[in-house]
DNA sequence: ACAATAGTGTCTGTTAGACACTATGCC
DNA sequence: GGCATAGTGTCTAACAGACACTATTGT
């Protein structure tokens, strides 16, 4: 029987701040690479993960603070050189959080939010990853809800068109927009809810939420 | 440090055959599941394979006496109850072959095709992985060459509708698939070169290739 | 000439973008 | 009323499906 090659999970993390679209990286806490900016990630433990999913969540709660956060698989790299440890496996997820997630207690403070289009320069193979996520996220929201997951739990038509708009980095044509959306049947109105209308804000506007089904559509592969 | 999961290498590999899709099996040859049909796989070899894909491609070569065939990474599955050795992770690759190829020598007469929409029950997880690879197959295909891959390197238009009306599973309209297939401009016409006006048929039609950079396209992902 | 398949041109209904318009709130 | 943002209606240009038409071969 020949060697295992390592195995590890590593997620590329996305959120939006200000209008633009950011990745979180952590310092890493040991060698190689000790101390490098680089993409959360950890080895997979047989004894207390059923599956690589389950890995992807555990080391957003243990290494971020990140509790239900959405989380899909991207892809799988390997090779003999990608690790100078050897022979390696990494089963990596993007995620995409809320930045009032990330502002709340108990959330990592170590997490950098750097540019994900120019990101420093990322030991391993990560350069390509990010690479690779970014692309993913681009292709796959303009036909789903995923800039949904950027927002909080309800939030409004107008929000939700900034987020597509700061991921896919281009303006957006509003009543097409809103055409699209309604024809995606994702998201539904909160009965009842209009956002408040905040300092500068006028009118305020209807909330939105996830449907069910469509957070349920998310688990499964693209 | 844990035990490392177990790591493998499997392949869905689909063909056409008289206008029908069909996955293509091999009977085990180990337990678990000694004799039982299930997808092409083994085990990562880290002393020969520099990559997933390299291994995905020595299975073919000596699992099944492919050679050169279009393989791309599906997703992995992973968990502690896939597979009764234990812990393990799949790096799952579909691959598309024409029939011709079947055919030559040196090709495994082993394979057995079967109905990828009905196969018969199959070992570990490969029910589920073989949903998943069909799922991908059809929405990729509409926007990609992909059904290319199940003809031989020239093909004509008629073909290559035919190749897409068999992964789709619904017919197309003449017109917009000449137009379309126009517009991704992923595929170009020999010059000089139209089909042999074989028995039955009458006008011959004009020869197409992939171009070149179609087929890098699909060495990356997604 | 005719049968059969290859390939083109055009008509039409649907859809996406542009953009002007109305609506609702705060001051 | 004025201003800012939310949301709607409509016009238009691009596109996809339908389908009739022409083109090219073997018999």
């Amino acid at each position: 029987m020949q060697a295992r090659p390592i195995v590890t999970v590593d997620i590329v993390l996305f959120t939006v701040v200000d209008g633009a679209l950011k990745l979180a990286l952590l310092d890493r806490k040991r060698a190689p690479f000790e101390g490098r900016p680089a993409l959360i990630g950890g080895y997979i433990h047989p004894d207390r993960d059923r599956e690589a999913t389950e890995t992807a969540h555990r080391l957003l709660r243990e290494k971020a603070g990140l509790e239900g956060v959405f989380a899909e698989q991207l892809m799988t790299f390997s090779g003999a050189d990608r690790d100078p440890r050897g022979w390696s496996v990494s089963i990596v997820y993007y995620a995409l959080v809320p930045e009032s997630v990330l502002a709340q207690a108990g959330v990592s403070k170590d997490l950098r939010l750097v540019e994900p289009g120019a990101p420093p320069s990322l030991p391993f193979d990560h350069g390509r990853i990010v690479s690779a996520a970014l692309e993913r996220l681009r292709g796959k929201a303009s036909y789903s809800s995923l800039p949904a997951f950027l927002l909080p739990e309800q939030f409004t038509l107008p929000e939700l068109k900034a987020a597509y708009e700061t991921v896919m980095g281009t303006p957006l044509n509003d009543s097409a927009f809103r055409r699209k959306i309604g024809d995606l049947g994702l998201i539904e109105e909160v009965p009842e809810a209009k956002s408040p209308a905040t300092a500068a804000r006028r009118r305020p506007a209807q909330l939105y939420r996830l449907k069910q089904r469509a957070l349920v559509a998310f688990d499964s592969t693209v």
